[in-house]
RNA sequence: GGAUGUGUAGCUCAGUUGGUUAGAGCGUUUCGUUCACAUCGAAGAGGUCAACGGUUCGAGUCCGUUCACAUCCA
């Protein structure tokens, strides 16, 4: 052979060449007329919202590594890719843009607004996806969906419907999370508690017929909205006062003191205020006493118009009311304390202010019902967690799990499929006609919410694949067979894919979820945008190319955390290098070979040495595969990285140089023997690397192996396996590895360079004759003799 | 407050069902450029495995208590 690799590698110039390369022929697609065993996995469907980050990195390139495994393993591997409208998110960036670009999005029809979203979604949706080739990932592009595609909004409104005329949606007036930035519903997943430093305030309710009764709240702009002041049954200081009748300060309202559990004696004064419209304790208190609630803020949470409000008040914002209302209570000699606590207040995660609860009609689905099923096929095992102890996370919410508010207030994402008349009647129809007909030909509105963007995204694993039609996809596909996703989404997404999938596919959605940890910097932060301390993936790749990033990525252990620092990504370049270097030494060496023509040595005829790789070889393939099987990548990557780098390089190679030095010492057979086994040494640890460092293994079997073995690249080419051959008695090379390891540490302690040659080495007798040729070459002796300890001189004139 | 997880070398982390002398990478010290490779090689130093108690012939591993940190839920 007379293949030349150049001195140095260069990382980006041939990986962007090779990416065109894979995206030329796709070579990924599935073929679902294959006979072949399937797998497949659902890409967690990125944001259209902008950038590619380290999680997708992580997500995407764990999943590759898996899928390009499988696939080299015979399998016929479906990786469904595409993107996810994210509703919320999405459209509160588009106003923003729309907002920076001195646009008022308030100023724009829905269907202006919405013209603007589609435009965002394919400028940002198509840079996400070409970032996600950038990696070198090998998901069947092809078959890219999107959540608001026709088939998959069609998947959105079937499904819908289906669940309505089965009692599963509902619409209802209730208190829900409201978020008053974007002025919509959020559901209790969306709500994200802080505690913050705020007031305990205390002030008097003056009561019908003198006195007073003293209660505590942090929250004093709401009494507006009082209805009743609460007291335990069993308080013995104040249970005298249930029954009476107390005045809401700066008004002249009339509200009942009720008797109910919900004040606590122990806090605050033991009296509360219950406002039903504005606390979800106090509601449930009005539920039980008849109470009706009274709204006193509007979308945008400023004090409203209720007749209850005094006129300075309406229309201030809650926190300006709250400083009024205090000054004047205080103005009225009714304060009596004030005290700072640490108050835990509900934020929306997106538009990061403080959520209100809000009494509005929304839909709902009975997460209720849907969880039963669910929770009986995960106690079944059908799914398996990675790591195990999410399961009990999994199992606590499903257990406990509450109403799932699905509609929104905005305008980006699938209308709700459902119908009003005159009369407030609902219909819901997959098509305004249908809607149409059901009323009878009345004169029909549409609802104008949209769906919670995790309603389409929990039917992906089904939806992507054809339903609601049944497609052949659908039939060999589904379930699929591993999820690697970030645990932060356990609750938004796997959990409601899982109810999902039972409720419509009757089985689990994957038989296998992994979790994967967070991306931290090196500092051990949580990276974050807030914080400025993210790294772009695309950055780390421009530095120090694909393969070193994946290298990285590929070390996450399973479930835990994994902290970003260039240092880690510089070991994927080392390991690149070297093995680049090593394989211009298997071809330096092979010049004189030819895999055709070259007469063949069997394994068994091999010198010991030989065998010895070989044979460190076939445990490493088994271990590799041992845990490649169990979706291990961590333990996968440093069986080979072991093989490698200290049994290939550190010391195959030195034991075999002398026989390519000096081959009239050995004769022709040896010479041969070494290179055969450096020749399928190499090309089994390009095939065991391919997976995880996609792009110099390519590289590498293009220029070496393509044209012996045929086929058009090396992702295709079956995954080493451990071959019967291979496996000698080699036994004796423990105690050759251990004298030389001692002759060099008598080396070091001479002062006396690796390089410098012994001239006679002393040898202990119980070491085997038939060694000493190998000893001989590795610890670069001329002779040896045999004695007592472990001994050398050195060729006269040889530097130390 | 509840639940779960973590705590092993200076740093980041492995350590499979309890079983010889607890491992790796980075860092550090010493030595070495020989013809794949200084993005390298060799040798070394460095650990009472968070603390305490228990089970056991034997505990980093199992049990209990405590401490610290993290995450999720209130």
């Amino acid at each position: 052979m007379n293949i030349e690799l150049g001195k140095n590698l260069d990382t980006r110039e041939t990986e962007t060449a090779t990416q065109a390369f894979w995206d030329n022929n796709k070579f990924w697609e599935n073929d679902v007329r294959s006979d072949k065993k399937s797998f497949c996995m659902m890409m967690p469907p990125p944001n259209v919202t902008g950038r590619l980050h380290m999680g997708h990195a992580l997500d995407n390139v764990l999943t590759d590594i898996v899928c390009r495994y499988k696939r080299m393993c015979g399998y016929d591997v479906l990786w469904q890719p595409g993107t996810d409208h994210a509703s919320i998110a999405t459209q509160l960036l588009v106003e923003r843009d729309l907002s920076k670009r001195g646009i008022n999005p308030h100023s724009l029809s829905k269907e202006e607004l919405l013209d603007v979203a589609w435009k965002w979604k394919n400028d940002k949706g198509g840079q996400i996806i070409e970032q996600l080739h950038t990696l070198g990932v090998t998901p069947v592009w092809a078959r890219e969906r999107f959540t608001m595609d026709d088939g998959l909004s069609k998947a959105v409104t079937k499904l819908f419907v289906k669940m309505y005329n089965e009692g599963l949606i509902y619409r209802e007036r209730r208190l829900v999370n409201w978020c008053p930035k974007q002025q919509t519903s959020v559901s209790d997943l969306e709500v994200e508690t802080r505690e913050e430093h705020g007031k305990f305030y205390y002030f008097n309710y003056p009561l019908v017929g003198g006195g007073y009764v003293e209660i505590a709240t942090t929250r004093p702009e709401t009494l507006f909205g009082d209805k009743a002041i609460a007291i335990h049954p069993e308080n013995e200081k104040l249970k005298h006062l249930i029954g009476k009748k107390a005045i809401i300060p700066l008004t002249n309202i009339e509200i009942p003191i009720i008797g109910d559990v919900h004040a606590d004696p122990e806090k605050g004064t033991g009296a509360v205020k219950i406002t039903p419209a504005h606390d979800f304790d106090d509601y449930e208190v009005g539920l039980r006493h008849n109470l009706e609630p009274l709204c006193i803020l509007t979308t945008d949470a400023k004090l409203n118009n209720a007749e209850t409000i005094p006129e300075k008040y309406r229309g201030m914002d809650r926190y300006v009311a709250r400083k009024a209302i205090i000054e004047d209570i205080e103005a009225a000699g009714l304060l009596t304390k004030v005290e700072d606590k640490i108050i835990p207040t509900p934020y929306s995660q997106r538009a990061q202010v403080p959520v209100e609860p809000y009494l509005t009609y929304q839909w709902f689905v009975d997460a209720k019902k849907l969880a039963e099923p669910a929770i009986k096929a995960v106690e079944e095992g059908k799914i398996k967690f990675m790591p195990e102890h999410r399961y009990n996370l999994f199992m606590a919410w499903m257990r406990e799990i509450r109403p799932w508010t699905i509609s929104r207030q905005l305008w980006w994402g699938h209308r709700i499929p459902a119908w009003y008349d005159i009369d407030g009647n609902i219909y819901v129809a997959e098509t305004e006609s249908d809607a149409i007909k059901q009323s009878g030909g009345k004169t029909l509105t549409r609802d104008n919410d949209v769906l919670d963007t995790w309603f389409s995204s929990s039917l992906w694993p089904f939806s992507t694949l054809g339903w609601p039609d049944e497609t052949p996809e659908l039939k060999k596909y589904y379930s699929t067979d591993l999820l690697y996703t970030a645990a932060d989404i356990i609750f938004f997404w796997v959990a409601r894919m899982v109810m999902m999938g039972i409720y419509v596919m009757g089985d689990v959605p994957f038989k296998t979820v992994n979790f994967h940890g967070l991306v931290r910097d090196s500092k051990g932060q949580k990276m974050s945008k807030t914080k400025g301390n993210g790294t772009d993936p695309m950055d780390a790749i421009d530095k120090f190319g694909v393969d070193a990033l994946r290298y990285w990525i590929a070390t996450a252990p399973i479930g835990t955390d994994l902290r970003y620092s260039e240092d880690e990504i510089k070991r994927g370049s080392k390991l690149l290098t070297k093995l680049w270097n090593v394989s211009k030494y298997v071809l330096m060496n092979l010049s004189d070979f030819d895999v055709n023509t070259s007469k063949k040595v069997p394994v068994k005829d091999r010198p010991i040495e030989d065998r010895w790789v070989l044979s460190e070889l076939n445990k490493a393939i088994a271990e590799t595969r041992k845990n490649m099987d169990k979706y291990d990548n961590f333990n996968s990557r440093s069986a080979i990285d072991t093989f490698f780098w200290d049994v290939l390089c550190d010391q195959y190679v030195e034991f075999i140089k002398d026989r390519f030095w000096s081959p009239e010492k050995y004769g022709a057979e040896s010479k041969l023997s070494a290179q055969w086994t450096l020749y399928e040494v190499l090309r089994n640890v390009i095939g065991l690397y391919a997976p995880f460092i996609p792009f110099i293994t390519e590289l590498l079997w293009q220029k070496i192996y393509k044209d012996t073995e045929g086929g058009e690249t090396l992702h295709l080419t079956q995954y080493p396996d451990v071959k019967p051959e291979c496996d000698t008695d080699v036994s004796g090379m423990t105690r050759v590895l251990d004298v030389l390891k001692q002759i060099r540490g008598l080396r070091t302690e001479r002062k006396v360079g690796n390089g410098a040659k012994l001239e006679t080495l002393t040898l202990p007798a119980d070491i085997d004759v038939s060694f000493h040729g190998l000893i001989k070459s590795a610890a670069r002796a001329n002779n040896i003799i045999s004695g007592k300890d472990i001994d050398f001189t050195l060729v006269v004139g040889e530097n130390k």
